[in-house]
DNA sequence: CCTTGACCTAAACTAGCTTCAGGCCGGTAT
DNA sequence: ATACCGGCCTGAAGCTAGTTTAGGTCAAGG
């Protein structure tokens, strides 16, 4: 699979597909007699599952030593298990202020509103 | 007031208070004899509500253009009003992706749980 | 044959901060 | 008085997570 497809799938863009490769987030990928990058199905999903790490706002460092136990074979899974774990807690942590956020927002729109009616 | 409670209470960094000043995101802030900034209690709210488009993804320069109006006074209302709704609306999209993201966490934390399942 | 399009690299650029180096001011302890 | 301290000041450099740019290779199609 080339690098084009593997950025639609996972929704990375090709130049972060290669940032990530060069920043350690993946094992170097393979090359084909043109030189250009051939990725398994499997490396495709795991830059989906990048994707997804990244989109609920783990560290490219995080993400590293996360790939570093992937990397490591079997039996790093209660480990890989615990991270994300954590992640998912941090995740909850950020997904609760935003909703504090919204309510600010929504709070103010009110009082936009209040301001238009007695202009009115 | 001073910056470290305007800190405190917008949940700012003081570096980032003074940094959103120079970027025009606030008009220039009054001075005490001994050079020191000193807030107004409308200014700290300012700064809150700076917070929260920012936590919510806002970009400085939508936040430019927001404080912009704010600064042209009350005939800006109704663009900032709309300003805002299209904001909340983009909110609503990254709420839903970071929900898309959790549930594939939950999905590999389960995949994880099946692998040590059956290791065991 | 020549152009087009997808890929390649290294390096510069960007946003949004944070950190650093060096300095001033006002208050307290010596 | 003076020495020191915390909190503030500035401008500049550093950092993260990419994106953009400049310059190049290769295979396929007209």
């Amino acid at each position: 699979m080339k690098i084009s497809e593997v950025a639609e799938r996972s929704g990375l863009s090709i130049s972060t597909i290669r940032y990530y490769e060069k920043s350690g987030l993946c094992p170097e990928v393979r090359r084909g007699t043109d030189g250009q990058r051939r990725f398994s199905a499997t490396e495709a999903e795991w830059f989906s599952l990048l994707a997804s790490l990244r989109a609920t706002g783990m560290s490219l460092s995080d993400m590293r030593a996360f790939a570093n136990l992937y990397a490591s074979g079997h039996e790093t899974v209660p480990q890989r298990k615990a991270a994300l774990l954590a992640h998912r807690e941090n995740l909850d942590g950020r997904q609760a202020e935003l909703d504090r956020c919204r309510v600010i927002l929504d709070r103010k729109l009110q009082t936009y509103d209040e301001v238009l009616e007695n202009r009115k």
